[in-house]
DNA sequence: GCGTATGGTGAGCGCATGCTTACGATTACT
DNA sequence: AGTAATCGTAAGCATGCGCTCACCATACGC
């Protein structure tokens, strides 16, 4: 097979499902990293900012500011532990998670859009496949 | 479903894998764009150098020492088309193919080893629709 | 011949990011 | 009690990149 390399090929898709996204957040004032943020907290409370930037790949003192900003807008609750009051509690709060959900929902409208040209079974294979790889690589 | 969106997930997935074959570039000496560049040249000649940016996704004036060096190194020609001598005819040499094969074998390797953990009709199925959506996201 | 456009290139601005270092507060261990 | 480690934060360095502007050479249409 002659085809691109992954790297280069989830490179390009990667570049332009942001370039996708990007109005949407802009919309709602919201930075790409910032979004990742609401979306890692949807599963629930995390326990460690350290944790969190390693769940979303992002370098820690580069979270300060924008946790700093979510917190300010009344999106995400930060606490300190009572078990150990060096670690922060981070959550959604309910206007953090509507928000979260409003632009989930205008992003997976897009996505539903591109996906649309796929069968129906190509497209869940290639998401199921593309979650697993993350997995796999983490 | 409560999936992530797919930009985090190929944002991730890229990185990861951009990973993966930095140190195979690294030991050829070349930087990711210039790997780019050279498996672009691989289907054939090409013409105006504006052209190559755009298919790859590159800055035209970011192009200019990347396509310098691989000139310098031998890896690609970059003559002026007699039809147009604005424009430079850029076309892989014989040592730049073997270069360009070279790293592909190995990230090709390590790709394998990766998609291994799939069934051969899954993996198929994420190449071709990642190859796909790249296509239609042009 | 003139005006407009394109290709290639150089220079540079501003932003984002990976990473390092360091510090204070706190915890854990001996 | 002393030491080491962790968490969160601040500051900063170096690099890469998106983008703009400008210029020269060249091409094209009128």
């Amino acid at each position: 097979m002659n085809r691109d390399d992954l790297a280069l090929l989830t490179f390009r898709l990667s570049r332009r499902l942001l370039a996708m996204e990007e109005p949407i957040l802009a919309h709602h004032d919201i930075p790409m990293w910032a979004y990742a943020v609401l979306t890692a907290l949807r599963d629930g409370p995390t326990r460690t900012q350290t944790a969190l930037a390693t769940a979303i790949g992002a370098d820690k003192t580069r979270l300060i500011p924008i946790l700093d900003d979510l917190q300010r807008r009344g999106l995400i609750s930060r606490d300190s532990d009572p078990a150990d009051r060096r670690v922060r509690l981070l959550a959604l709060t309910p206007d953090g998670r509507r928000t979260q959900e409003s632009i989930r929902s205008q992003i997976r409208a897009g996505e539903e859009e591109l996906l649309s040209a796929l069968p129906a079974d190509e497209r869940e294979t290639f998401v199921r496949t593309l979650i697993t790889l993350v997995r796999t690589t983490a």
